[in-house]
DNA sequence: ATGCCCATAGTGGCACTACCAATTTGGGAG
DNA sequence: CTCCCAAATTGGTAGTGCCACTATGGGCAT
Protein backbone atom coordinates (compact mmCIF):
# COMPACT_ATOMS: atom_id res chain seq x y z
CA UNK A 1 0.00 0.00 0.00
CA UNK A 2 1.30 3.34 -1.03
CA UNK A 3 1.24 6.55 0.83
CA UNK A 4 -1.34 8.81 0.19
CA UNK A 5 -0.56 10.77 -2.97
CA UNK A 6 -0.81 14.61 -1.63
CA UNK A 7 -2.89 15.86 -5.05
CA UNK A 8 -4.08 14.38 -8.43
CA UNK A 9 -0.96 12.09 -9.70
CA UNK A 10 -2.83 9.89 -12.12
CA UNK A 11 0.50 10.78 -14.82
CA UNK A 12 2.83 7.93 -15.54
CA UNK A 13 5.95 8.56 -15.90
CA UNK A 14 8.51 11.33 -14.93
CA UNK A 15 5.62 13.50 -14.95
CA UNK A 16 4.51 11.80 -11.51
CA UNK A 17 7.44 12.47 -10.19
CA UNK A 18 7.71 16.04 -11.50
CA UNK A 19 4.23 16.36 -10.09
CA UNK A 20 5.44 14.99 -6.51
CA UNK A 21 8.33 17.06 -6.65
CA UNK A 22 6.65 20.28 -6.97
CA UNK A 23 3.74 19.34 -4.78
CA UNK A 24 6.29 18.36 -1.76
CA UNK A 25 8.25 21.60 -2.51
CA UNK A 26 5.24 23.49 -2.43
CA UNK A 27 3.83 22.03 0.75
CA UNK A 28 6.57 22.50 3.02
CA UNK A 29 6.78 26.56 1.76
CA UNK A 30 10.43 26.62 0.64
CA UNK A 31 11.21 29.66 -0.35
CA UNK A 32 12.77 31.21 -3.41
CA UNK A 33 17.20 30.08 -2.85
CA UNK A 34 15.68 27.69 -0.32
CA UNK A 35 17.60 24.44 -0.37
CA UNK A 36 15.79 21.11 -1.18
CA UNK A 37 15.87 17.64 -0.33
CA UNK A 38 18.54 16.09 -2.24
CA UNK A 39 18.49 13.50 -4.90
CA UNK A 40 18.97 10.29 -2.83
CA UNK A 41 15.97 11.79 -0.10
CA UNK A 42 13.51 12.51 -3.35
CA UNK A 43 14.86 8.61 -4.49
CA UNK A 44 13.82 6.83 -1.44
CA UNK A 45 10.89 9.10 -0.54
CA UNK A 46 9.38 8.53 -4.10
CA UNK A 47 10.59 4.95 -4.57
CA UNK A 48 11.84 5.40 -7.77
CA UNK A 49 15.06 5.54 -9.19
CA UNK A 50 17.64 8.11 -9.46
CA UNK A 51 17.62 8.37 -12.94
CA UNK A 52 14.17 9.37 -12.94
CA UNK A 53 14.53 11.94 -10.15
CA UNK A 54 17.43 13.68 -12.05
CA UNK A 55 15.55 13.46 -15.08
CA UNK A 56 12.97 15.60 -13.58
CA UNK A 57 15.55 17.96 -11.88
CA UNK A 58 17.04 18.55 -15.52
CA UNK A 59 13.30 19.57 -16.58
CA UNK A 60 12.67 21.93 -13.29
CA UNK A 61 16.52 23.25 -14.13
CA UNK A 62 16.14 23.90 -17.80
CA UNK A 63 12.64 26.06 -17.00
CA UNK A 64 14.97 27.40 -14.14
CA UNK A 65 12.87 26.41 -11.27
CA UNK A 66 15.70 25.09 -9.16
CA UNK A 67 19.17 24.52 -9.49
CA UNK A 68 22.18 21.54 -8.99
CA UNK A 69 24.91 22.85 -7.31
CA UNK A 70 27.47 19.94 -7.31
CA UNK A 71 28.45 19.45 -4.06
CA UNK A 72 25.87 21.45 -2.34
CA UNK A 73 22.41 20.24 -3.52
CA UNK A 74 19.41 21.33 -5.38
CA UNK A 75 18.01 24.91 -4.86
CA UNK A 76 15.26 26.98 -5.97
CA UNK A 77 16.18 29.61 -8.00
CA UNK A 78 16.37 33.60 -6.30
CA UNK A 79 14.33 35.42 -8.88
CA UNK A 80 11.29 33.09 -8.90
CA UNK A 81 10.09 35.74 -11.43
CA UNK A 82 12.70 34.26 -14.29
CA UNK A 83 11.06 31.34 -14.01
CA UNK A 84 10.36 30.30 -17.70
CA UNK A 85 6.55 30.54 -19.00
CA UNK A 86 7.15 26.62 -19.54
CA UNK A 87 6.64 25.29 -16.47
CA UNK A 88 3.08 27.14 -16.27
CA UNK A 89 2.35 24.79 -19.50
CA UNK A 90 4.20 22.37 -17.18
CA UNK A 91 2.49 22.73 -14.38
CA UNK A 92 -1.19 23.06 -16.13
CA UNK A 93 -0.43 19.30 -18.11
CA UNK A 94 0.18 17.72 -14.71
CA UNK A 95 -2.78 19.38 -12.84
CA UNK A 96 -0.94 21.58 -10.19
CA UNK A 97 -3.28 24.38 -9.24
CA UNK A 98 -2.48 28.19 -10.27
CA UNK A 99 -3.50 31.36 -8.30
CA UNK A 100 -5.83 32.85 -10.21
CA UNK A 101 -4.41 36.26 -10.47
CA UNK A 102 -1.70 34.11 -13.03
CA UNK A 103 -4.69 33.36 -15.51
CA UNK A 104 -5.27 37.07 -15.47
CA UNK A 105 -2.21 38.20 -16.06
CA UNK A 106 -1.91 35.70 -18.57
CA UNK A 107 -5.39 36.85 -20.69
CA UNK A 108 -3.58 40.68 -20.40
CA UNK A 109 -0.33 39.53 -22.16
CA UNK A 110 -2.20 37.84 -24.82
CA UNK A 111 -4.24 40.70 -25.41
CA UNK A 112 -1.36 43.04 -25.46
CA UNK A 113 0.84 40.71 -27.84
CA UNK A 114 -2.01 39.96 -30.26
CA UNK A 115 -3.57 43.27 -30.79
CA UNK A 116 -0.17 44.57 -32.22
CA UNK A 117 0.37 41.40 -33.87
CA UNK A 118 -2.84 41.75 -35.98
CA UNK A 119 -1.50 45.52 -36.50
CA UNK A 120 1.40 44.01 -38.14
CA UNK A 121 -0.48 41.68 -39.76
CA UNK A 122 -2.72 44.07 -42.18
CA UNK A 123 0.34 45.41 -43.32
CA UNK A 124 2.17 42.27 -44.42
CA UNK A 125 0.02 39.47 -44.90
CA UNK A 126 0.04 37.91 -47.99
CA UNK A 127 -2.27 36.15 -50.25
CA UNK A 128 -1.03 32.82 -48.71
CA UNK A 129 -1.71 34.07 -45.21
CA UNK A 130 -5.17 35.00 -46.62
CA UNK A 131 -5.80 31.45 -47.97
CA UNK A 132 -4.74 29.87 -45.13
CA UNK A 133 -6.85 31.90 -43.06
CA UNK A 134 -9.90 31.04 -45.06
CA UNK A 135 -9.05 27.66 -44.61
CA UNK A 136 -9.02 27.75 -41.33
CA UNK A 137 -12.31 29.18 -41.03
CA UNK A 138 -13.75 26.68 -43.56
CA UNK A 139 -12.39 23.78 -41.35
CA UNK A 140 -15.03 25.24 -38.64
CA UNK A 141 -18.18 23.71 -41.04
CA UNK A 142 -16.00 20.48 -40.08
CA UNK A 143 -15.49 20.79 -36.48
CA UNK A 144 -18.89 22.59 -35.55
CA UNK A 145 -20.63 19.61 -34.29
CA UNK A 146 -17.05 18.04 -32.36
CA UNK A 147 -16.75 19.71 -29.31
CA UNK A 148 -13.17 18.77 -29.13
CA UNK A 149 -12.36 19.83 -32.52
CA UNK A 150 -14.03 23.11 -31.90
CA UNK A 151 -10.87 24.07 -29.52
CA UNK A 152 -8.74 23.20 -31.40
CA UNK A 153 -10.08 25.04 -34.12
CA UNK A 154 -10.15 28.59 -32.26
CA UNK A 155 -6.64 27.88 -31.90
CA UNK A 156 -5.35 27.28 -34.84
CA UNK A 157 -7.05 30.54 -36.01
CA UNK A 158 -5.32 32.36 -33.86
CA UNK A 159 -2.06 31.03 -34.45
CA UNK A 160 -2.65 31.27 -38.17
CA UNK A 161 -3.40 35.10 -37.62
CA UNK A 162 -0.12 34.93 -36.11
CA UNK A 163 2.08 33.73 -38.56
CA UNK A 164 0.02 36.08 -41.03
CA UNK A 165 2.26 39.01 -39.61
CA UNK A 166 5.75 36.84 -40.94
CA UNK A 167 7.35 37.01 -37.53
CA UNK A 168 8.03 33.15 -36.42
CA UNK A 169 8.99 33.96 -32.98
CA UNK A 170 5.77 35.69 -31.90
CA UNK A 171 3.56 32.37 -32.64
CA UNK A 172 6.63 30.43 -30.07
CA UNK A 173 5.92 33.61 -27.91
CA UNK A 174 2.19 33.16 -27.39
CA UNK A 175 1.67 29.44 -28.50
CA UNK A 176 2.53 28.45 -24.28
CA UNK A 177 -0.55 30.55 -23.11
CA UNK A 178 -2.46 28.08 -25.61
CA UNK A 179 -1.30 25.06 -24.61
CA UNK A 180 -1.27 25.98 -20.56
CA UNK A 181 -5.40 26.74 -20.90
CA UNK A 182 -6.38 23.49 -23.26
CA UNK A 183 -8.16 22.09 -21.04
CA UNK A 184 -10.36 25.00 -19.91
CA UNK A 185 -10.49 25.48 -23.89
CA UNK A 186 -12.30 22.81 -24.74
CA UNK A 187 -14.64 23.51 -21.38
CA UNK A 188 -15.42 27.10 -22.95
CA UNK A 189 -16.28 25.28 -26.08
CA UNK A 190 -18.76 22.75 -25.06
CA UNK A 191 -21.48 24.71 -26.00
CA UNK A 192 -22.81 25.32 -29.37
CA UNK A 193 -23.81 28.98 -28.72
CA UNK A 194 -20.14 30.04 -28.03
CA UNK A 195 -18.35 28.23 -30.80
CA UNK A 196 -20.85 29.91 -33.02
CA UNK A 197 -20.15 33.72 -31.83
CA UNK A 198 -16.26 32.74 -31.66
CA UNK A 199 -16.74 32.10 -35.30
CA UNK A 200 -18.56 34.88 -36.27
CA UNK A 201 -16.16 36.87 -34.73
CA UNK A 202 -13.48 35.99 -36.36
CA UNK A 203 -14.43 35.81 -40.30
CA UNK A 204 -15.13 39.67 -38.83
CA UNK A 205 -11.61 39.72 -38.18
CA UNK A 206 -10.23 37.84 -41.42
CA UNK A 207 -12.28 40.78 -43.90
CA UNK A 208 -10.50 43.23 -41.25
CA UNK A 209 -6.98 41.61 -42.33
CA UNK A 210 -8.29 41.40 -45.85
CA UNK A 211 -9.03 45.06 -46.04
CA UNK A 212 -5.79 45.75 -43.83
CA UNK A 213 -8.56 48.03 -41.73
CA UNK A 214 -5.97 47.91 -38.86
CA UNK A 215 -8.17 50.08 -36.91
CA UNK A 216 -11.29 47.82 -37.02
CA UNK A 217 -8.97 44.60 -36.80
CA UNK A 218 -7.28 45.68 -33.92
CA UNK A 219 -10.86 46.54 -32.23
CA UNK A 220 -12.80 43.44 -32.82
CA UNK A 221 -9.83 41.39 -31.67
CA UNK A 222 -9.28 43.01 -28.21
CA UNK A 223 -13.07 42.73 -27.66
CA UNK A 224 -12.76 38.94 -29.14
CA UNK A 225 -10.00 38.67 -26.54
CA UNK A 226 -12.08 39.85 -23.82
CA UNK A 227 -14.50 37.80 -24.17
CA UNK A 228 -13.07 34.32 -25.37
CA UNK A 229 -9.86 34.89 -22.55
CA UNK A 230 -12.58 33.66 -20.14
CA UNK A 231 -11.38 30.60 -20.94
CA UNK A 232 -8.63 30.93 -18.70
CA UNK A 233 -10.59 31.44 -15.78
CA UNK A 234 -12.60 29.03 -13.95
CA UNK A 235 -15.43 27.48 -16.41
CA UNK B 1 44.47 16.10 -26.36
CA UNK B 2 40.69 15.30 -26.87
CA UNK B 3 39.73 14.89 -30.45
CA UNK B 4 38.67 17.93 -31.82
CA UNK B 5 34.59 18.91 -31.72
CA UNK B 6 33.01 19.86 -35.15
CA UNK B 7 31.47 23.61 -33.44
CA UNK B 8 32.53 25.15 -30.49
CA UNK B 9 32.27 22.38 -27.33
CA UNK B 10 34.08 23.91 -24.52
CA UNK B 11 31.05 23.08 -22.27
CA UNK B 12 31.00 20.50 -19.83
CA UNK B 13 28.94 17.77 -18.87
CA UNK B 14 25.25 17.43 -20.03
CA UNK B 15 25.31 20.40 -22.15
CA UNK B 16 28.29 19.48 -24.35
CA UNK B 17 25.88 16.31 -24.62
CA UNK B 18 23.19 18.44 -25.61
CA UNK B 19 25.27 20.64 -28.03
CA UNK B 20 26.64 17.72 -30.04
CA UNK B 21 23.35 15.93 -30.46
CA UNK B 22 21.50 19.34 -31.64
CA UNK B 23 24.99 20.09 -33.72
CA UNK B 24 24.15 16.26 -35.56
CA UNK B 25 20.76 16.72 -36.24
CA UNK B 26 21.58 19.86 -37.80
CA UNK B 27 23.93 18.18 -40.22
CA UNK B 28 22.45 15.38 -40.70
CA UNK B 29 19.50 17.75 -42.19
CA UNK B 30 16.55 16.10 -40.21
CA UNK B 31 13.08 17.45 -40.73
CA UNK B 32 10.59 18.12 -38.42
CA UNK B 33 8.91 15.14 -37.55
CA UNK B 34 11.40 12.86 -38.90
CA UNK B 35 13.14 10.23 -36.48
CA UNK B 36 16.74 10.58 -35.49
CA UNK B 37 19.11 7.95 -34.02
CA UNK B 38 18.08 6.09 -30.61
CA UNK B 39 19.24 6.71 -27.73
CA UNK B 40 21.62 3.63 -27.19
CA UNK B 41 23.29 4.87 -31.13
CA UNK B 42 24.44 8.42 -29.48
CA UNK B 43 25.74 6.78 -26.34
CA UNK B 44 28.23 4.84 -27.83
CA UNK B 45 28.83 7.69 -30.60
CA UNK B 46 29.47 10.46 -27.98
CA UNK B 47 30.79 7.56 -25.85
CA UNK B 48 28.93 8.71 -22.58
CA UNK B 49 26.28 6.98 -20.51
CA UNK B 50 22.83 6.48 -21.36
CA UNK B 51 21.57 8.58 -18.60
CA UNK B 52 23.09 11.43 -19.64
CA UNK B 53 22.07 11.07 -23.27
CA UNK B 54 18.63 10.90 -22.06
CA UNK B 55 19.09 13.80 -19.24
CA UNK B 56 19.95 16.27 -22.56
CA UNK B 57 16.09 14.26 -24.53
CA UNK B 58 15.01 15.45 -21.69
CA UNK B 59 15.71 18.55 -21.74
CA UNK B 60 15.19 18.44 -25.41
CA UNK B 61 11.48 17.64 -24.89
CA UNK B 62 10.35 19.35 -22.47
CA UNK B 63 10.99 22.66 -24.78
CA UNK B 64 8.88 20.41 -27.08
CA UNK B 65 12.16 20.16 -29.72
CA UNK B 66 11.95 16.59 -30.26
CA UNK B 67 9.45 13.57 -28.89
CA UNK B 68 10.63 10.12 -27.73
CA UNK B 69 8.18 7.17 -28.51
CA UNK B 70 8.25 4.19 -26.73
CA UNK B 71 9.44 1.43 -28.85
CA UNK B 72 9.48 3.29 -31.62
CA UNK B 73 12.41 5.80 -31.20
CA UNK B 74 12.84 9.63 -30.46
CA UNK B 75 11.43 12.16 -33.70
CA UNK B 76 11.99 15.82 -34.26
CA UNK B 77 8.63 18.06 -33.57
CA UNK B 78 6.12 17.79 -36.40
CA UNK B 79 5.60 21.68 -36.18
CA UNK B 80 8.63 23.10 -35.31
CA UNK B 81 7.33 26.95 -34.36
CA UNK B 82 5.78 25.07 -31.58
CA UNK B 83 8.80 24.77 -30.38
CA UNK B 84 9.97 26.78 -27.00
CA UNK B 85 11.40 30.25 -26.97
CA UNK B 86 13.44 28.24 -24.28
CA UNK B 87 15.64 26.71 -27.08
CA UNK B 88 17.17 29.82 -28.76
CA UNK B 89 17.60 30.27 -24.88
CA UNK B 90 19.57 26.88 -24.69
CA UNK B 91 21.58 27.33 -27.99
CA UNK B 92 23.05 30.67 -27.50
CA UNK B 93 24.22 29.62 -24.00
CA UNK B 94 25.70 26.48 -25.84
CA UNK B 95 27.17 28.86 -29.25
CA UNK B 96 24.72 27.21 -31.16
CA UNK B 97 24.72 28.68 -34.35
CA UNK B 98 21.56 31.03 -35.43
CA UNK B 99 19.82 32.80 -38.56
CA UNK B 100 20.16 36.20 -38.28
CA UNK B 101 16.60 36.96 -39.57
CA UNK B 102 15.63 35.29 -35.97
CA UNK B 103 17.74 38.23 -34.13
CA UNK B 104 15.45 40.74 -35.87
CA UNK B 105 12.31 38.74 -35.06
CA UNK B 106 13.23 39.00 -31.61
CA UNK B 107 13.94 42.56 -31.12
CA UNK B 108 10.48 43.09 -32.62
CA UNK B 109 8.89 41.16 -30.50
CA UNK B 110 10.71 42.67 -27.61
CA UNK B 111 9.45 46.24 -28.86
CA UNK B 112 5.79 45.19 -29.70
CA UNK B 113 5.73 43.81 -25.93
CA UNK B 114 7.53 46.17 -23.82
CA UNK B 115 6.45 49.26 -25.69
CA UNK B 116 2.50 48.00 -24.64
CA UNK B 117 4.20 47.14 -21.54
CA UNK B 118 5.37 50.98 -20.57
CA UNK B 119 1.92 52.28 -21.30
CA UNK B 120 0.56 50.06 -18.53
CA UNK B 121 3.49 50.98 -16.52
CA UNK B 122 2.52 54.63 -16.90
CA UNK B 123 -0.99 54.03 -15.77
CA UNK B 124 0.10 51.69 -12.75
CA UNK B 125 3.39 52.33 -11.41
CA UNK B 126 3.48 52.78 -7.51
CA UNK B 127 5.75 55.00 -5.85
CA UNK B 128 7.52 51.71 -4.74
CA UNK B 129 7.92 51.37 -8.61
CA UNK B 130 9.55 54.50 -9.00
CA UNK B 131 12.00 54.11 -6.02
CA UNK B 132 12.88 50.86 -7.79
CA UNK B 133 13.50 52.42 -10.94
CA UNK B 134 15.33 55.18 -9.02
CA UNK B 135 17.67 52.66 -7.20
CA UNK B 136 18.33 50.94 -10.58
CA UNK B 137 19.45 54.47 -12.56
CA UNK B 138 21.52 54.93 -9.50
CA UNK B 139 23.57 51.92 -9.68
CA UNK B 140 24.61 52.83 -13.19
CA UNK B 141 26.89 55.31 -11.07
CA UNK B 142 28.48 52.63 -9.61
CA UNK B 143 28.68 50.32 -13.03
CA UNK B 144 29.85 53.16 -15.53
CA UNK B 145 33.22 52.09 -15.26
CA UNK B 146 32.72 48.06 -15.11
CA UNK B 147 31.88 46.62 -18.84
CA UNK B 148 30.34 43.80 -17.25
CA UNK B 149 28.30 45.40 -14.64
CA UNK B 150 26.93 47.81 -17.11
CA UNK B 151 24.98 45.14 -19.36
CA UNK B 152 23.30 43.70 -16.04
CA UNK B 153 22.28 47.44 -15.34
CA UNK B 154 20.54 47.45 -18.66
CA UNK B 155 18.95 44.08 -18.33
CA UNK B 156 17.97 44.75 -14.69
CA UNK B 157 16.47 48.52 -15.94
CA UNK B 158 14.19 46.89 -18.54
CA UNK B 159 13.07 44.33 -16.11
CA UNK B 160 12.53 47.05 -13.54
CA UNK B 161 10.31 48.75 -16.09
CA UNK B 162 8.32 45.37 -16.69
CA UNK B 163 7.46 45.23 -13.29
CA UNK B 164 6.25 48.36 -12.79
CA UNK B 165 3.48 47.09 -15.08
CA UNK B 166 2.41 44.61 -12.07
CA UNK B 167 2.10 41.77 -14.30
CA UNK B 168 4.14 39.34 -13.56
CA UNK B 169 3.60 37.20 -16.49
CA UNK B 170 4.98 40.12 -18.77
CA UNK B 171 8.62 39.74 -17.00
CA UNK B 172 8.68 36.23 -17.68
CA UNK B 173 7.34 36.59 -21.70
CA UNK B 174 10.51 39.22 -22.27
CA UNK B 175 13.34 37.43 -20.02
CA UNK B 176 14.27 35.04 -22.75
CA UNK B 177 15.15 37.53 -25.37
CA UNK B 178 17.48 39.19 -22.85
CA UNK B 179 19.39 35.95 -21.65
CA UNK B 180 20.05 34.69 -25.53
CA UNK B 181 21.46 37.84 -26.47
CA UNK B 182 23.65 38.03 -23.15
CA UNK B 183 26.73 37.59 -24.77
CA UNK B 184 26.14 40.43 -27.50
CA UNK B 185 24.55 42.93 -24.98
CA UNK B 186 28.09 42.47 -23.22
CA UNK B 187 30.12 43.45 -26.27
CA UNK B 188 27.34 45.96 -27.05
CA UNK B 189 28.15 48.25 -23.88
CA UNK B 190 32.04 47.73 -23.80
CA UNK B 191 32.25 51.57 -25.34
CA UNK B 192 31.66 53.84 -22.18
CA UNK B 193 29.53 56.30 -25.28
CA UNK B 194 27.04 53.78 -25.76
CA UNK B 195 26.46 53.38 -21.98
CA UNK B 196 26.09 57.34 -21.06
CA UNK B 197 23.89 57.14 -24.25
CA UNK B 198 21.60 54.73 -23.01
CA UNK B 199 21.66 55.68 -19.58
CA UNK B 200 20.43 59.44 -20.78
CA UNK B 201 17.78 57.35 -22.74
CA UNK B 202 17.00 55.53 -19.94
CA UNK B 203 16.31 58.50 -17.44
CA UNK B 204 14.13 60.59 -20.04
CA UNK B 205 11.80 57.17 -19.90
CA UNK B 206 11.48 57.23 -16.01
CA UNK B 207 11.05 60.72 -16.11
CA UNK B 208 7.84 59.72 -18.32
CA UNK B 209 6.43 57.15 -16.68
CA UNK B 210 6.82 59.72 -13.49
CA UNK B 211 4.50 62.03 -14.96
CA UNK B 212 2.80 59.18 -16.34
CA UNK B 213 3.11 60.66 -19.83
CA UNK B 214 2.44 57.65 -21.81
CA UNK B 215 2.92 58.58 -25.22
CA UNK B 216 6.50 60.51 -24.41
CA UNK B 217 7.40 57.01 -22.92
CA UNK B 218 6.29 55.50 -25.84
CA UNK B 219 8.03 56.96 -27.87
CA UNK B 220 11.15 57.17 -26.09
CA UNK B 221 11.31 53.38 -25.50
CA UNK B 222 10.64 52.57 -29.11
CA UNK B 223 13.64 54.49 -29.93
CA UNK B 224 15.56 53.39 -27.28
CA UNK B 225 14.92 49.47 -28.31
CA UNK B 226 15.14 50.78 -31.92
CA UNK B 227 19.01 51.94 -30.73
CA UNK B 228 19.89 49.15 -27.76
CA UNK B 229 18.17 46.31 -29.78
CA UNK B 230 21.28 46.35 -32.06
CA UNK B 231 23.47 44.44 -29.33
CA UNK B 232 21.25 41.42 -31.02
CA UNK B 233 22.86 41.48 -34.30
CA UNK B 234 26.65 41.08 -34.99
CA UNK B 235 28.24 43.37 -32.74
C1' DA C 1 40.66 32.80 22.13
C1' DT C 2 41.61 32.94 17.38
C1' DG C 3 42.60 31.51 12.85
C1' DC C 4 44.13 28.13 9.70
C1' DC C 5 44.16 23.49 7.68
C1' DC C 6 42.61 19.17 6.54
C1' DA C 7 39.89 14.91 7.13
C1' DT C 8 35.30 13.77 6.34
C1' DA C 9 30.62 13.30 5.18
C1' DG C 10 27.36 14.55 1.91
C1' DT C 11 26.18 16.12 -2.67
C1' DG C 12 25.52 16.07 -7.64
C1' DG C 13 27.76 14.09 -12.13
C1' DC C 14 28.90 10.05 -14.71
C1' DA C 15 29.01 5.34 -16.28
C1' DC C 16 27.47 0.69 -16.56
C1' DT C 17 24.30 -3.17 -16.09
C1' DA C 18 19.98 -5.44 -16.14
C1' DC C 19 15.40 -5.79 -16.96
C1' DC C 20 10.56 -4.11 -18.18
C1' DA C 21 7.08 -2.46 -21.53
C1' DA C 22 5.58 -0.82 -25.85
C1' DT C 23 6.08 -0.88 -30.72
C1' DT C 24 7.44 -2.41 -35.01
C1' DT C 25 8.70 -5.82 -38.09
C1' DG C 26 8.78 -9.83 -40.67
C1' DG C 27 8.20 -14.58 -41.32
C1' DG C 28 5.33 -18.56 -40.93
C1' DA C 29 0.75 -20.75 -40.60
C1' DG C 30 -3.67 -20.84 -42.42
C1' DC D 1 -2.88 -13.34 -49.78
C1' DT D 2 -4.15 -12.49 -45.01
C1' DC D 3 -3.62 -12.96 -40.37
C1' DC D 4 -1.14 -13.70 -36.27
C1' DC D 5 2.55 -14.25 -33.31
C1' DA D 6 7.46 -14.27 -32.08
C1' DA D 7 11.55 -11.69 -32.16
C1' DA D 8 14.17 -7.51 -32.47
C1' DT D 9 14.37 -2.76 -31.42
C1' DT D 10 13.39 1.10 -28.67
C1' DG D 11 12.42 3.99 -24.82
C1' DG D 12 11.38 3.57 -19.49
C1' DT D 13 12.75 2.16 -14.89
C1' DA D 14 15.78 0.57 -11.40
C1' DG D 15 19.95 -0.11 -8.98
C1' DT D 16 24.99 0.08 -8.14
C1' DG D 17 29.47 1.96 -7.88
C1' DC D 18 32.55 5.54 -8.25
C1' DC D 19 34.32 10.31 -9.05
C1' DA D 20 34.67 15.38 -8.26
C1' DC D 21 33.33 18.97 -5.72
C1' DT D 22 31.65 21.46 -1.51
C1' DA D 23 30.73 22.53 3.10
C1' DT D 24 31.44 21.36 7.64
C1' DG D 25 33.67 20.92 11.84
C1' DG D 26 37.31 19.39 14.75
C1' DG D 27 42.00 19.77 15.87
C1' DC D 28 46.22 22.04 15.65
C1' DA D 29 49.27 25.98 15.70
C1' DT D 30 49.53 30.61 16.77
Amino acid sequence: MEAKMPDGEFQDGVSRILGQIVTLIRQRGYEPGDRIPSEREFTERLGVGRAQVREAMTTLESMRYLERRRGSGVFLCKDSDATSLETLVLFSQIDLPMEPQVNEQCVEVRRIIEVQAIRLACERRSMADLAALDAVLASFEDSDSFTERAADYDYAFHLTLLKATGNDILVRVVNPFYLMSESRRHSFFATSERRITSHRQHEAIVKAVRDRDAEQAERLLAAHIGRVGDHFRTA
